[in-house]
DNA sequence: CGGCACGTTGAATGCCATCAAGTGGGGTGG
DNA sequence: CCACCCCACTTGATGGCATTCAACGTGCCG
């Protein structure tokens, strides 16, 4: 919960359908077992064949894959009120791992009292493919930074895009917010070398338009940045809630 | 309908849930309106609002996204018996496009008559599901390879992929297969520029690794060829049906 | 026969990885 | 309390992989 007394997956999928007071108790149900795993923990590991869905209460993961070299790639990072393998609960074993950024807090969700909680509020379903849906189009998104845009570009168009998910659960106010990922994790996300990613972020810095910095971001000047970055937010999605 | 008087989509369900005559006849019901479109079309473009799912009959599909500099990155290419656009029926804007790639045969899927499907086989829904999915997990990959691998890794990994869906759906016969696809194709889905892709394909063909001509693929030494590309096929799920 | 799309090859440039070395803060243990 | 270590971050030098520019080949089609 956070100051206004509403989990951040309530408001997250509020953005999309205005829930009731019932349909956030359903949403709240999900959440009754919650459980504590420290930073830096695998809460599913590639490879694995039965893994339940979690929502994520407080804190940060990454989804990321490995590859045989040792290299890794990050997927995507989850903030509070974002879902964790639902993707991928059909497929026999898991192709990613999930991973603890910091110390969090997760609930356990059951396929059963999901498909429930679908039948008893069909607006709720909506909401909840809609957030996934928006998952995905993160993913491609993410996609086409790696593919097609310059590094200086692919780390503004990232804190941008990260700005944009943490104010829409209250944890930017659209200037600065705390982020405890470390160059390494931008690195691995972004497929460059924490080198350069380092004096990317340097010269990011020095023109003014945004700072990463002892776990926190202050962006400075948002017009120059999402610029360079190419940034378009239409693939968030986030215009009004669509029912009401 | 290929050879075997079993459409494409059945096909490739199958590998995950056995489908009863009926509910092949479902599926065969949700395909009705085939329309016919040419080659070097756009079925849904970025940024259209309101747009429907289709099911491809016959021919090659790719989705991409476009940037304001001109270049495009593609997503995934689509091959018969898979689904277009049913990823994001439910965010307001399409965040990509579609553009088939030769003369196709797509059949147009109502919402509602997809959900009816789902109400009177459920089993069937399952299977798509799974089909979606696995679509996802490709998304992933890809930008794995994009992320997190050299060129020639890249390409052969595409092509060892290529072969294994395409033999899904009775299109490869593991050494070989028809495929309509430019290095232009190639280039903007692998994030490569399109003269390094026709150097890389040199270099694998000189290897005596895989010919990629004419419109055609031949596999000369899967082993190796999976080695340089680090393939591993398991995000592709393609092991015996899970449901009978 | 010209035009066009796709493919092919060479040379020069440049972005980013890699290697290497060093800084600084936080925690631990002597 | 200080020495030590570890981790995250920082910066410079070097080199390689892939892009870009440019030119040419080739098959197809109007």
């Amino acid at each position: 919960m956070n100051e206004q007394g509403v989990s951040a997956i309530v408001r997250k999928l509020s953005a999309f359908v205005v829930l009731t007071q019932e349909e956030q108790s359903v949403v709240d149900g999900l959440c009754r077992h919650p459980r504590l795993i420290r930073a830096g923990h695998d809460l599913v590991v590639q490879g694995q064949t039965r893994h339940s869905a979690y929502i994520l209460q407080s804190g940060w993961v990454c989804s990321y894959k490995l590859q045989e070299d040792g290299s890794r790639q990050i997927i995507d990072f989850q903030v509070p009120g974002d879902f964790l393998g639902l993707r991928s609960v059909l497929l026999r074993t898991s192709d990613h791992s999930f991973e603890s950024v910091t110390d969090i807090q997760v609930s356990e969700v059951q396929t059963a009292d999901l498909i429930a909680a679908f039948e008893c509020a069909p607006r709720l379903s909506a909401a909840i493919f809609w957030a996934v849906s928006r998952d995905e189009a993160m993913v491609v998104e993410h996609l086409v930074g790696v593919g097609r845009r310059g590094a200086d570009s692919r780390v503004a168009h990232f804190l941008l895009e990260l700005e944009t998910r943490l104010a829409l659960i209250g944890l930017s106010n659209r200037r600065c917010f705390r982020c405890p990922l470390t160059q390494y994790h931008l690195a691995d996300a972004l497929g460059l070398s924490a080198v350069h990613v380092n004096r990317v972020l340097r010269h990011l810095r020095e023109a003014g338009l945004v700072t990463f910095r002892h776990g926190f971001v202050s962006i400075h000047d948002p017009i120059a940045l999402a610029d360079i970055a190419g940034f378009d937010a239409t693939y968030l999605d986030q215009a009004e809630p669509l029912l009401r």
